[in-house]
DNA sequence: CGCTCAAGTATACAAGCGTATACTTGCAGG
DNA sequence: CCTGCAAGTATACGCTTGTATACTTGAGCG
């Protein structure tokens, strides 16, 4: 029973619930009361403590959910992603002997992740929300949880780069310093995705551009800039004298 | 008299200092209460409204004083910097023409811009925290408020990068789209920066190295990448041999 | 059926809150 | 000197809050 806990009893269902819908609303996840949350939740206020202990241990619980409801998804997209972006076997995604066809693949997969990524975000707005909000909140225990989590979504982020090559080889504290980046960044866009409907567009584009730039900066710090002034010597032409005359 | 308003009366003061050191300390801005405030404060609940009509009011006037503190002095800082970091003409950094010395400086200033923005982060550490904290709060005044402060850091950040040839000529929505995800990752290490002392010289380099990567590559995707190619050459072949042994 | 125990409810109370109203202080300007 | 006004204080009131204590409900199960 207690072991399938994903499946939550109706009242900690109602309750979780409450919060998210509230907390996302205006307020700071610990700056609503019992009685309040219990009033959204159409409960009597002591009922919380069948449930909680007190408001941090609610957060958690909504963490755990955020997590289990984000994590896998966000992987098994990615594998969708490059499985459909490319008729070849992964073993033909080798950045020394066809860094054309890596990069394509690797972008394109890129935009999948990202596109789908700001989808979910669309979709689950509440909960993203809450998630940020607490990132830098104010209890250090939903804080750190936060960040815990967000470290896995790097991990993960770091493993598929390298299983899927999406990316040149690189040492494995460079892979997850940029994995933690673009994860930093695609939280804050995210807010941005959601409190300015009117730029969503431009946002999904500005998150694929970034991730696009990062790792072609990386990978050039780590000696590839021969592949890529290989592979853009075509596009750099007409780049070149659109750079120019931006040049003061 | 109100014309000067960076003097501010003493009970003004009293009150933006209490809010600070409080709301850094564990709570939310406005999940504190005016009597909290004035307690710290050592003033009369009532007199809160004296200066303010409300949290947010308060708020703002905060925002305007961190923008204050830490605007001029981040320009001053890069100009600074750029200076200290070459003996040449502001003329003679032409990324066409010397690439190398372009380069060289580039990374100069930003080494240091980036040392002396965590110096003081660690030295106004309340300040930054409540400003971080607030930009995802509850009260849509506050997090508007700060963002348009973001925005003219990351303005101010474009015109430097700009004037100071820290990049080579860009078209101006991508310097602003650099500017803007860097100074978004910059907050969001200063918090890290912040929270795990123990870390910081780790996080400092972390800073570098992703500005160093998202200037690199954004100035791969607008066709430079002979520049780096050229300049990368002679450390290229150390560099490809370490990614070999770490490719799986 | 009858027991048990988790989930939910009812009532109560002291504490802290925002804010209204009215008072005091002290300095600036004529 | 006195007058006026900004800054600060005192008291008070009605509300909400967290939580303690005790009660009710209902489903699972031998």
């Amino acid at each position: 029973m207690e072991l399938a806990s994903n499946v939550l009893s109706k009242g900690k269902r109602l309750l979780i619930n409450a919060a998210v819908r509230l907390s996302a609303e205006t307020r700071n996840l610990n700056s609503l009361s019992l009685r309040e949350l219990a009033r959204e939740a159409g409960l009597n206020p002591n009922t919380f403590y069948r449930h909680f202990k007190n408001l941090d241990e609610l957060g958690l619980a909504i963490i755990e959910e955020i997590a289990r409801h984000l994590r896998q998804p966000l992987r098994n997209l990615r594998k969708t992603a490059a499985e459909s972006a490319i008729d070849q076997p992964l073993e033909a995604i080798d950045w020394q002997q066809a860094p054309m066809l890596s990069m394509q693949m690797s972008t394109a997969v890129n935009q999948a992740t990202v596109r789908l990524f700001f989808e979910y975000v669309e979709e689950n707005a509440d909960v993203i929300i809450l998630g940020v909000r607490e990132l830098h909140g104010g209890s250090p225990v939903l804080r750190s949880a936060i960040r815990l989590m967000m470290a896995g979504f790097a991990q993960d982020m770091a493993e598929d780069i390298q299983a899927l090559r999406l990316m040149p080889p690189l040492p494995s504290e460079v892979l997850h310093g940029v994995a933690e980046s673009v994860t930093r960044e695609m939280f804050q866009l995210a807010m941005e995705y959601i409190e300015q409907p009117k730029q969503q567009a431009e946002i999904v584009v500005k998150a694929e551009t970034f991730i696009s730039a990062l790792f072609l900066g990386t990978a050039v710090q780590h000696g590839y800039s021969g592949l890529f002034h290989q592979i853009l010597t075509s596009e750099s032409e007409a780049a070149e004298s659109e750079a120019d005359e931006s040049g003061a």
